[in-house]
DNA sequence: TTTACATAGATAGCTCGGCTATATATAGAT
DNA sequence: ATCTATATATAGCCGAGCTATCTATGTAAA
């Protein structure tokens, strides 16, 4: 398939913010590695947010000095892959964040959808 | 009142690739000038999002060099005041980066929702 | 078998927008 | 007079996402 070097179709901007956040969420999930969240990603996205090794990578790195994920390498299916796992620092900070980021975006939403053409709220159940 | 050098609640990387639309579905709602603006958006997040007048006025300058709103000087009203209304193609920009904005945000929630205490969506109706 | 592609990870350096700090000016209240 | 809120502006800092580039290997097609 071939994910690298492909530029997202979203602007670079909206990922400030919520980019941290959707990797630590993948995380949170299962344990992970750079590719596979990359992948997840790309498809949840629907291939919308498309992310290059050069975003993923620094930011992995960013996360596990900030502790809120820890890594190990892993050989034994053939490939040598660096898998990740969140840290309880990392899942509280991802509950915050995550509230964090709904009401922001429910700010957002309260002087944007009306002027949005389908005008169902992204965040409401 | 005095919003000047107020630090914002939210972190400014949230800001990246939503304030913009916020300025500009403000200011297509009806003419502003910045401090309205200012304080429009201090009230409709409660205060959780302040601008510093040195993130808002570059911000417009920048709005108004893309030609997405017009400006014109006004102190009939005893105050000197630099009022800001949006351009037929800042209406269309506007139309189109809040579906974008809208579809991203229902992306993030995928992910992230799950770990979100009040579960409702933030962009549903 | 060698060519190609997907998989897997890494980093130097650029870009750009929000912020801090600072500056200017005036209306109205104490 | 002094203080506060109103009102606008810009130089320069900072940091995260990106481009470009590099390395390496499993698998399958040519």
């Amino acid at each position: 398939m071939g994910l690298d070097n492909v530029a997202p179709t979203f602007q670079r901007d909206l990922l400030r913010g919520s980019l941290d956040l959707m990797v630590l969420s993948t995380i949170a999930e299962e344990p992970q590695y750079g590719y596979s969240i990359q992948k997840r990603i790309a498809d949840v996205s629907h291939e919308q947010v498309t992310l290059p090794a050069g975003t993923l990578y620094p930011l992995l790195h960013r996360l596990e000095e900030e502790k809120l994920i820890r890594s190990y390498w892993e050989d034994s299916t053939g490939r040598k892959r660096k898998w990740y796992e969140i840290t309880a620092a990392g899942k509280k900070t991802l509950t915050a964040r995550a509230n964090h980021w709904q009401e922001y975006a429910e700010c957002v939403w309260r002087l944007v959808g009306q002027f949005s053409v389908k005008r169902t709220n992204p965040t409401s159940a």
